[in-house]
This record gives C-alpha cells, sequence and structure tokens, in this order.
DNA sequence: AACGATACCAACCGCGTGCAA
DNA sequence: ATTGCACGCGGTTGGTATCGT
C-alpha cells in the first residue's frame, strides 16, 4: 500500500524532471516540413531506435515522445489518409464493442490507421451519441427507482429518438454504399462474433439504442478480470480464429494485404 | 460579409508498464 | 528488491476548417 505511494511519488518526480527537461528548449507544436524530413531520413535509414536519441540524433529540438508520436501518427509508411470508409466504420464498432476504448488494439485490425486516428474518429462520430443514450439511461434508471410503472407511450419516443441516429448513419452509408446498410450487422453476422453489435434486420427500426448501445457497454462482468466477457487476449485469438476462418489473415497472425482501395477483405466482400 | 457553432484532427499530457542496471 | 529510464496507451486540449444563420 505505502509501496505503491512512494512509486507514485516516484514516478511524479520523474516526470516533473522529465518535463522541465522538456521544456528546457524542445519545441513544441505543430511539426514543419523541415522537421518532418528530418525525422523520416533520419528514421528511415537508422530505424526505430531510442526516441530521445532519435530526436538528438536527427537534429531535431524535440522531445523523443514527440518523435514517436509524430512518426507513428503521420510519417510512418503505410499509413492510410483520408477518410475511414464504411467498411472500416463497421470493424471500429465491432471491435469496441467488444474491446471497448482498446485504441491500438483496435487499430491493428485497420491497417494503415492510427490508434490516434481511430480514437478521434469515435469520438467525433459516437461520443455524442453515447453521451445522449446514457442521459435517457438515467431518466430510465431514475424513474426505475422511483418505481414508476414505465410509460408505454413515452418509451417509443424516447426509441424513435433514438433509432433516428442509428438509422440515420446507416441511411447514410445506404446511399453511399449500397452492398453496406448495416455494416456492423453484417461484420457481426459472418464472424459469428458472441456479442451482436446491431440488429441483423434490414428493418431499421430494429437498430434501437437498446440493441446498439445496449450490446456497446452491455460487456459481460462475470468476471472482473476479464474484458467485454473475455479477457482481451481470448478475444484477440477469438477474433484471429474468425479472420482466419474466412480466409482473412488477422495482422498479428499472418500478412495483411491492405494494398486496397478500402479495406481488403480478402476477397471477402461486405 | 461577419460571426458563432460545430466538426475534425494533430499534438500534448499523465500514467502504467516493462526492462535493464 | 529497488531504481532509473524509455516506451506505449488512453484521455484531453487547442488550432483550423467548415457550416449555418
Amino acid at each position: 500500500m505505502l509501496d505503491w505511494g512512494v512509486d507514485q511519488v516516484h514516478h511524479r518526480n520523474h516526470d516533473l524532471y522529465q518535463q522541465q527537461q522538456q521544456q528546457q528548449g524542445c519545441r513544441k507544436g505543430p511539426w514543419t516540413p523541415e522537421e518532418d524530413k528530418l525525422l523520416s531520413e533520419y528514421v528511415t535509414s537508422n530505424g526505430e531506435g531510442r526516441w530521445s536519441s532519435v530526436a538528438k540524433s536527427a537534429g531535431l529540438n524535440r522531445s523523443g515522445k514527440s518523435c514517436r508520436l509524430r512518426w507513428v501518427n503521420y510519417l510512418r509508411p503505410g499509413l492510410k489518409r483520408g477518410q475511414i470508409t464504411p467498411q472500416e466504420e463497421g470493424i471500429i464498432l465491432e471491435l469496441h464493442s467488444l474491446w471497448g476504448n482498446k485504441w491500438s488494439t483496435i487499430a491493428r485490425y485497420l491497417p494503415g490507421r492510427t490508434d490516434n486516428e481511430i480514437k478521434n474518429y469515435w469520438r467525433t462520430h459516437y461520443k455524442k451519441k453515447e453521451k445522449s443514450f446514457s442521459k435517457q439511461e438515467k431518466v430510465k434508471r431514475s424513474r426505475k427507482q422511483l418505481d414508476l410503472k414505465p410509460q408505454s407511450q413515452q418509451q417509443p419516443q424516447q426509441q424513435n429518438q433514438s433509432s433516428q441516429f442509428v438509422s440515420e448513419d446507416h441511411k447514410k452509408l445506404d446511399n453511399e454504399q449500397n452492398t453496406f446498410s448495416y455494416q456492423t450487422s453484417v461484420f457481426t453476422d459472418q464472424f459469428h462474433m458472441p456479442q451482436v453489435v446491431a440488429a441483423t434486420s434490414s428493418d431499421h427500426s430494429m437498430m434501437d439504442e437498446g440493441n446498439l448501445w445496449g450490446s456497446l457497454w452491455s460487456l459481460d462482468d462475470h468476471d472482473p478480470h476479464h474484458f467485454g466477457g473475455c479477457s482481451e487476449q481470448r478475444t484477440a485469438a477469438n477474433v484471429s480464429e474468425k479472420f482466419n476462418g474466412c480466409g482473412i489473415d488477422a495482422p498479428f497472425c499472418g500478412s495483411w494485404d491492405y494494398s486496397y482501395n478500402g479495406f481488403n477483405t480478402g476477397g471477402y466482400n461486405y
């Protein structure tokens, strides 16, 4: 107990030290093209070594941390630029339903995308809906606590409001790509995921908040050590199996060809 | 055209973890 | 076993672009 506290103090002091070091003349803020050039040239020819020394050796007045971040999120070869595709969105939704905010884990299934990118995308597109849902959940719960009878006339209204969210999004996707009206459900069905994220029907009304957000957050909590009902490892292995079962190599169990214009499913069409 | 609201994204920060000395 | 250090992750912030009024 006490050790933990001491350790925390130790780490805090160390961080403060690091901060001081970094503040002594280390550049911050947006990277210039010149800095990018220096960093990518150095890392390309020397590889990703110790980032603090990379910064020095490359002649950059940046912290190692900043260099690593810039490389990983922006300069690294093979990074995909541009909008998240509906297919990728489906994968993000599905994997987020399994693992929650494990952005780096999710990113492994989206070659060319960074955890930062996925995190930003999620926050931009889904955080609001989550908030909105949790507000509505609170209302429902407080009603329950007050022992109010379910208001059969009000409930459908709530459902309609929330299903608008999802269905509007997916309607939009329908317009963009006819074959991908319910990407999460397709993904789920095809890989036989244990947690169903969305309705498997073409009926938009089934995509209500209960189905979507309920499954996103109603992760199995029988075992507190498990994440989303199963350990992260087990889940990753599970997903890997599913990918392989469909003739798709998961990134950590084989090669992942992403020379695609969009998500290369390895001959697997969504 | 001007202004405020909102969306998007790059970068930063704090913390936990792993590893070597 | 302890300490020092580096790395990686997730959360957050702040700047810029875009949209709506």
